[in-house]
DNA sequence: ATTCAAAATTGATTTACATCACATACATTA
DNA sequence: TAATGTATGTGATGTAAATCAATTTTGAAT
């Protein structure tokens, strides 16, 4: 599982721990476009992405959905909103390919948090190296404009990149996709 | 403090971690101004914010300021990337007003990580708790209208809002100074 | 292969906002 | 109270990117 392999980045993940999480979790394979969590549902997983790629997105009132995340092998990804504050979720969860996930139940981690005092530890350093992710995030969307907002955004995720469709990779950053599609082939003035 | 009160809204905090903290943090005044981290410095510390108000804020290439967090009476405020990477810091920051601050030592905060395995979590779910706030603020970010950043952060800083002044503001929210001053007054076009 | 839908490209037009420039108001210190 | 700096307000102008409108390309399904 690469998802043992990524918590313990961090720090060394102990064998119980590891057992505890083998013992309660599985790799389960998707094919493209299963929806993992829908509007209107509580979200009770956070997901992990073994292998694949994964969008949440919003629907916005004119039509247009709007991407709020995208995750690749690697990555976590669940409504942040829904999860933490346990109220339905205007965010949908989709596959954007075939792709093997670990679905980590609410209650498992609230199991794995109570009977092992250094999985705190573990949440709480991966918890910390998402806000400087989003902090990132912050600072590349202040910037008014799109050429830089794309190419930071190439710059770090080349992998989603290529294989997330433009118009997705568009609404993620704020920018219109006819906008990407000048940037990309250098048809912009200047 | 306050900063026991802040920390014990999602766990009670048992009475041994109070009186570590009571023992080892001390609330100190500071005048207007003054700068509690600056650029270059390893950011040693977490801010939290008795009273009064801090910003942290970017130097940019064009002699403008970036403001990047504001902070008001119970919230944190420091570097995340200088924190929890311990690099030297980009950002400034500095005390918009007379203030009392908590400043919470890097080691402090580890001895309270190493001794007291409830801290742990604590840690974790205040974390959490700022995942949220940064996810909000990247949907803010994301809508191009100005009114719309505007407006969302009046609604939900309103103190923040009317004790900062309006640059500040304009620049947290990636907007010009002048279209702030604009939307104040009501003397946009539309 | 053929058909159909979704995605990307490209041009024309509009617009929200930045930028520039200056004026006014406010605050701080001498 | 004058004087200097800092913050805000307002008009004029320019521009990056949104929007509108087709068209072409790609991909999926039968």
């Amino acid at each position: 599982m690469k998802l043992i392999e990524t918590l313990g980045v961090h720090t060394p993940i102990s064998k119980e721990i590891e057992v505890f999480l083998k013992q309660n979790l599985t790799i389960r394979k998707y094919q493209k476009g299963t929806v993992l969590l829908d509007v209107g549902q509580v979200c009770g997983h956070i997901y992990f992405v073994e292998s694949g790629l994964a969008r949440a997105y919003l629907a916005s009132d004119k039509g247009e959905d709007i991407t709020t995340l995208l995750a690749e092998s690697g990555d976590f990804i669940y409504s942040p909103e829904s999860f933490l504050t346990q109220m339905p979720s205007l965010e949908t969860i989709e596959l954007l390919g075939q792709s093997e996930i670990v679905a980590i139940p609410l209650h498992i981690l609230t199991q794995l948090y109570d009977n092992y005092p250094a999985a705190d530890r573990i949440g709480r350093l991966v918890t910390e190296k998402y806000i400087l992710m989003y902090n990132k995030r912050v600072n590349v969307m202040r910037s008014t404009l799109a050429s830089v907002r794309i190419s930071q955004f190439m710059a770090q995720y080349p992998t989603i990149f290529e294989q997330t469709p433009n118009h997705h990779i568009a609404s993620y950053l704020g920018i219109a996709r006819e906008t990407l599609s000048r940037y990309m082939s250098g048809k912009h003035k200047n």
